[in-house]
DNA sequence: AACTATTTATAAGA
DNA sequence: TTCTTATAAATAGTT
């Protein structure tokens, strides 16, 4: 438009394209900037150049999403949809979901037995008592678990006790016998470790959110 | 520009500001079409006017809704977030729930016991012992009722039988012994109704989608 | 980034 | 809305 008449077509040189992409960049944000202001208008641009440059131009006192949700409503489409619709489907499923669990559960415990016939419920006793023998029978296991333990810590406390009194009819027939240079560690002998074995991080996976740039006109680099 | 220069501030008169609207819009729109041409570039432009008519731009070969997602991306920022983190973690809760639920099952199933303690074990035992009552109750309950309708289902049909036993006697003795002008429901008598008594509609709740206008340059009236 | 000849956009009027 | 046209503004090519 000025020194010369250009066809409308791509700009075959790079560093001209690029150049000119900057200057009619800043031309086109200024219009829309004056329209804005002309005629009590909102406008939105978003732009990505050739080489993925973004830039943004929004009008005062509004927002990308503000327009962009006015957009959705006039076309009529949520373009997120697709995006979210399938979580909604999630959300369905696994609701049913739980609703079938929590019934079962309720059966299990005796309630909501209209809901069976008469040909379930004898599955399901069967099924509940063959639970509670497997419960049970790992109820006495643990329960022998537990008084084996229970006993071998008993020993140890016995023969410790043993060694102390050993100890002390030595005392008392030397009083100089053997210094104490170690006080010992019976917490472990009776089963607490004085180690902390694990710990637990707290994730926490929200992404940091951040915004550019405060005014009209902001540039952003495009991720990748 | 043109016949006078103007200042850059709203203009008040109604018409005239309508008319600027729709000259630069076109003037903004074209430039952005070269724009794209020349520089090889994608633009999306959105405005509203102060009429809350909407317009768009949108670069040949590219959708609203992709430049949207490059632009959240370049941002860093999802805006739909407060659209649907809550629903994010609505799932997410779900999930845990649906966790929960499953693991009680399979304990009251006999599996997954290391995650109970002894006690914990006791009382489960306890609650499925007491569970087990209540539904053997319920299980001889429904025994009973069964065999109770048996027997009534028996009786009726002994009575039927005998019934038709004297007319065939009767009949016997005199072949025009009344004429039949019903020939009865003897399923009704059994228990089954012959007639429909619920029906469920499947239920459709998509909306209708719709899009309007295929060109590059796009209007929309706004909704509401 | 600055300059400037020229093209393009457009304000006002019809 | 569209056309006209004088004039302001944008910008292609150059430095």
């Amino acid at each position: 438009m000025a020194r010369g008449k250009i066809q409308i077509k791509r700009i075959e040189n790079q560093t001209n394209r690029q150049v000119t992409y900057s200057k009619r960049r800043n031309g086109l944000f200024k219009k829309a900037h004056e329209l804005t202001v002309l005629c009590d208008a909102k406008v939105s641009i978003i732009m990505i150049s050739s080489t993925q440059k973004l830039h943004e131009y929004i009008s005062p006192s509004s927002t990308t999403k503000q327009l962009f949700d006015q957009y959705q409503k006039a076309v009529g489409v949520d373009l997120w949809s697709s995006h979210y619709e399938k979580m909604q489907e999630h959300l369905k499923k696994l609701k049913e979901v739980n609703r079938n669990l929590r019934r079962e559960i309720r059966q299990r415990m005796g309630e909501s037995l209209n809901d069976l016939d008469y040909h379930q419920m004898v599955n399901l006793i069967e099924d509940m008592d063959n639970s509670l023998r497997i419960i049970r029978e790992r109820k006495y296991k643990v329960m022998g678990n537990q008084i084996e333990t229970g006993k071998k810590k008993l020993r140890n406390v016995e023969e410790i006790h043993r060694n102390l009194l050993l100890e002390f009819d030595a005392r008392q027939e030397d009083p100089h016998y053997g210094l104490v240079d170690n006080e010992g560690d019976y917490n472990s002998v009776l089963g607490y470790p004085n180690r902390i074995i694990a710990l637990r991080l707290p994730t926490n996976h929200h992404p940091s959110l951040h915004r550019v740039g405060g005014s009209d006109l902001t540039t952003f680099a495009l991720l990748e």
